[in-house]
This record gives structure tokens, sequence and C-alpha cells, in this order.
DNA sequence: CTCATGTCAGATCAACTGAAATGG
DNA sequence: CCCATTTCAGTTTATCTGACATGA
């Protein structure tokens, strides 16, 4: 945290977006990575599980495009998961191709634990705003954030 | 740009505002990573021009510190521009262990260059924003990002 | 034949680490 | 001796690419 400890000292820098986005997601990923290492998880590792449980057992690809994870890190995450107990993949008899995967109640357990964690999370990202600042500044990214 | 094409469907993701500034700066990021590319340039080379241009020569620790880069980047970051002649590398006189480097004329013209590339970058960030809304997000992001 | 799916090995890129060489 | 500066080689992490095997 050597080299981004502070608001930069640069015009050109410290008021143009895209710099206060970078050092803004910085800093906001520090703190989610830190929280989620203590809790044993990877950001991966919650994408999947909040997509398993919202919408129920499904492929790999699939779950790829909900969790917005390519193919490849979505199957090395499920090993990882899996070695874990926290997903079940099981052939689908209809396709053979695909993998039905499951969240198991350990992976529920998890996800709820996890849940509360990002929640944390967030009030700490958040806490040099008020209750205010915190609904315009999601409205305001979710109008930046692509929506196609 | 396939895994990151659209707004999360996920009820868990799409609120929070670590996902959404992950996703803001993902866009805004590729989004200025082309234009610098476009110019011949990265956006460690611009940053480090800025650095050259607002403070006047100084040692590489120094530039590390304003451009907010790791002195091993910095290192290898003015090589590049020394290979374009866009900076010049001479030892300090007055202490041996440094290097003074110093912004050449055609370091100047390339980060006039690189500035429109980056304002227009700034514009097409911001597109989907009212003047009113820009000013805002501003000040939001000043509030999140690190100050110390 | 083609397309989709899962799997694997590795490429890429920004950021960081550790250590050596030189000098204050 | 200790500390600062530059330099280099290499690690890490998230993301993505390309190829391949299997099967629809």
């Amino acid at each position: 945290m050597l080299y981004r400890c502070c608001m930069s000292e640069l015009d050109r820098l410290k008021h143009r977006p895209t710099w206060l986005l970078s050092r803004a997601h910085v800093r906001a990923h520090a703190i989610l990575t830190q929280a989620l290492t203590a809790q044993g998880a990877r950001g991966y590792h919650y994408r999947l599980l909040a997509a398993l449980e919202e919408n129920g057992p499904t492929s790999q690809v699939e779950l790829g495009r909900l969790a917005e994870l390519d193919p490849s890190d979505v199957n090395v995450a499920l090993d990882e998961l899996g070695r874990d107990r926290q997903v079940k993949r099981g052939p689908d008899p209809r396709d053979r191709r695909r993998n039905i995967v499951t969240i198991t109640r350990s992976g529920r357990s998890m996800l709820s634990r996890l849940d509360r964690t990002v929640d944390d999370v967030q009030d700490a990202v958040l806490a040099p705003l008020s209750a205010t600042e915190r609904r315009e500044i999601i409205d305001l990214l979710r109008k930046l954030a692509p929506t196609e």
C-alpha cells in the first residue's frame, strides 16, 4: 500500500474521473479481498455461490454468464469449491456435455457468512460518505457501469 | 470484454458499491488503455510525463512518489520513455546515487497530445451522466479515494 | 460437419517483492 | 555500519486466449 497511499499531488490526475475511479476501486478491492481471505474465500467463490443460490443448479457456462466469469475460471473455482464440499458437480442426463452444478448445505452456510462479510465491507468502503451520498454514488455508478 | 458485458443479474452484486465500482473501473480502464495504446503510450508513461512537467526535473524515487508508481516500475517505464527520447536521465552531481530525470521537447509534445487524449477519455467514460451528475460523482469519488 | 461444453496450459498486465550494486 | 537510490529478476492476481476432447 506504499505507492497508492495518498491522493495524487498531480493536477492532471487528482480531478480526473478515470484516476479517482481507479483509486477508489483499488481501495475497495483491497478491503474486500482481505475480508474474503479472512473467511477462506475469494471473489470468484462468492460470485459463483451467489449465482447458484439465486439461480438454482445449472451448467458451468450459465454460471459464467451469471457470475461474469470466464468459463476456464469457472472451472478452476468450482474445483476449489468442490474440494471444500460447497458445490457438487454431476452429469446432466439430458445433455452429456454439461455438468449440473449444485450448491450444498455447507455452500449455503458459507454463502450466508460471506453475505455478512461483504455487507460489512460495503460499510467500510462507504465510511467516508453520508447516507444520502451513499445512495447517490450507487445511483451514479449504476449509470457508469456497462449495461450491455 | 465478453464476460463483463452486462449489468449483473445477481441481486447480491448489482446494487453493491464494491461491484459497481469494479465494473465502472473496468470500463473506464478499458477505454483509457485503448486510447493511450492508439497514441503509443501506457498509463505509466502519462503519469511520469505529467509528474515531470508539473514538478520539474527530479529523481526516480520522487517521480515514483508523485506518479504513485513503484520504483522498479518507474525504472522500466523511464527506459521506454528514454528510448523514444521523451525523457533524459543524467547523474545528479550533488548525489551520485541519483538520476536526474528531465522531460524533453518531444516528451512535452507527447504529453500535450496525451492530455487531449485523456480528456476525451473522460468524456467517453462520463457519457452516461449529465453535467451535474459528473460534478457529483467526482466529488463523491474524491471522498472515497484514499487521502492518506 | 458444425456448434456447445468443459478442461487445461499458458499469456497478459498492473502491481508488488526481494535483493544486488553503488554511493551518502 | 546503516540508509538511500537505482536496477534487475521474478512473484502475484485477475482476466483472458487458444487448443483440445467430447458430445448434441
